[in-house]
DNA sequence: AGCGGAATTAGACAAAGTCAAAATTCTAAT
DNA sequence: ATTAGAATTTTGACTTTGTCTAATTCCGCT
């Protein structure tokens, strides 16, 4: 039980840190992003924040991505065309996604490397690179 | 006139290589995604389609489209967490995408090369590589 | 013309996400 | 302790993208 609360309170010390006011949903949600290695959706982020008792709404998981995304401290991935899922994961890194399981994994930016990319179309700016490799099951 | 005819004969024998039954709809849908180099989305092609009369439904946009998905002559692109883009350009590439208009642009895959990305979990195969170059207006 | 299978349709439905207004909670100052 | 004001959360309606099903229409074939 002490670990428990311990990780909630890096969760609490990691949003105050960037400026966040500390409410009870807010580090429910964060350390259900942050506990465990996972590329959560949002409902599967509601539901985890109410599995013990409800006292979340939809639209306050959504407001608190949305505000963690403007912070910094997640990323979205969009590999499916159906859902968004988050990334607590913010150093550069890039994803399998199994097509079959809907399961992501991370690849770590460092020693991956594009060569031959085109230059950017004039005035433009790049914000983000995206590598993702679809796998699935194989002979 | 000419020219309008020429191309839709051109879909129709595209579909028919593919072994696709022709019909007025499948042919105006697969006019609205190769008649020009553009990335709709399902409801752009709808849009398209119905501009001089009504007279395809959405259920069969998705249906065609899906359709040609199997058959392999367009490929999605999921780049954007609202909607799915259809690209009937086949051949490796891949892509700008202007976050802030939302633009698409082809990159050929031709030179252009990843390096160092580690190998797939044990049983998996690569279904497919994207990249996707996330740009905006920059200074 | 008439039959059977393929294709299309309308419209109800589902899921993800957004929004605005009301209610609650928090903060800080008296 | 109280209270005003700001920040946050909630509720529930709403929008959008996409799916489903049953009924209809179309098409090729005899």
């Amino acid at each position: 039980m002490e670990l428990e609360n311990n990780t909630r309170e890096n969760v609490a010390e990691l949003l105050r840190q960037h400026g966040i006011n500390l409410t009870h949903q807010r580090i429910e949600i964060g350390y259900a992003l942050l506990e465990n290695r996972r590329h959560p959706s949002a409902d599967e982020i509601l539901a985890m924040v109410n599995a013990r008792h409800v006292e979340t709404s939809k639209a306050t998981v959504y407001n608190t991505l949305k505000l963690f995304l403007e912070k910094g401290i997640i990323r979205e991935v969009i590999v499916d065309a159906s859902k968004v899922f988050y990334d607590s994961n913010t150093s550069e890194h890039h994803h399998f996604y199994n097509v079959a399981t809907g399961e992501l994994a991370d690849i770590p930016a460092a020693g991956v490397h594009i060569e031959g990319l085109p230059p950017l179309p004039p005035g433009m700016v790049t914000e983000g690179i995206d590598i993702i490799v679809r796998t699935r099951p194989g002979l």
